[in-house]
DNA sequence: CAGCAAGTGTAATACCATCACACCCATTCG
DNA sequence: CGAATGGGTGTGATGGTATTACACTTGCTG
């Protein structure tokens, strides 16, 4: 099982923690041939200031207010479709925002842990649970692709 | 673990099928002295024409259609709170859409299997993975109010 | 019958996402 | 060298999803 709910949800030096999912997304980037351009790390950038959600007209807006001129949504958007491909970030369907993935490198499948409170995300990976939604699938008979698993509660330090 | 792929996913006899499911919202609704008002029937009974997530604005247009005047998004979004509240249907949070609950008197946690094919959807529930989802939180320190599950794949019948 | 709560009708608006087209720029290759 | 190509970006317009605010009705209840 692999988590970054101990960061997410608790104190933690979040400079640090940026810098070093920044840093990560450049290094995968420069190896895969991707081009991490000033625009899309500009929005990754935005995106790890926290680790809440966060909503593609917000970045709109932030980046506007860097820039210091009006930014458009196919703007955002595209940089938004260029990490996802790359797998820097994650969209959490029930809230039409999105996160950075604490562990792009590693192919996963995901699971967040939505605190209601705070409103920070975590996200876990856990073989028990992917082989438990393996086994319920097959039971019906279902050829599984992806899933997509949002847990609501309250984090630890909410709690 | 129950289910209702083997219907979903299948040729059935569909009329049945949503019939049965509409006399089990009335009575549903009846013994819990919630109102199942026609505008909230009638809701119901577009979602149950079929086994596919249905969006809020066809909602619109085919209440429309068959009322023969024009519906705007609050009556639709009110009766889909209501049916909503009554577990009497689920929302597809990656399909912004609505599909009835087969099993709206059973308090269960969720699971859909959507088949990327013929775009049905199928709900089942099962304890192996509500454990599973429960023990990956608990090691998270995380307490869990609910859970959205989504499967993307293949049915039994489309592969 | 007054007061209240739930349900409904309507217009307007907010929020989320995509399309279509033009332009720029770096690379490639004749 | 220069045309062709393809990726990335800027911009206006549009499409799709959801909510707010306010007015009105209806049925119940004190």
């Amino acid at each position: 099982m692999i988590s970054n709910s101990r960061a997410a949800h608790r104190d933690h030096d979040h400079e640090r923690c940026q810098n070093a999912a920044l840093a990560q997304a450049r290094a995968l980037c420069q190896h895969r041939s991707a081009r991490l351009t000033p625009a899309r790390e500009a929005v990754l950038h935005l995106i790890w200031r926290s680790h809440q959600p966060i909503g593609a007209y917000t970045l709109i807006e932030q980046l506007g207010a860097e820039q210091g001129h009006r930014v458009l949504p196919p703007t955002v958007y595209r940089a938004l479709d260029f990490l996802l491909a790359q797998g820097l970030i994650h969209r959490i369907p029930s809230r039409n925002a999105f996160i950075g993935c604490p562990f792009p490198e590693v192919r996963h499948r995901n699971l967040f842990l939505l605190c209601r409170r705070c409103g920070a995300v975590a996200e876990c990976s856990a073989d028990t649970l992917d082989q438990a939604i393996a086994s319920t699938a097959a039971r019906a008979g279902f050829a599984v692709d992806g899933h997509s698993l949002e847990i609501d509660g309250l984090c630890q330090q909410c709690q």
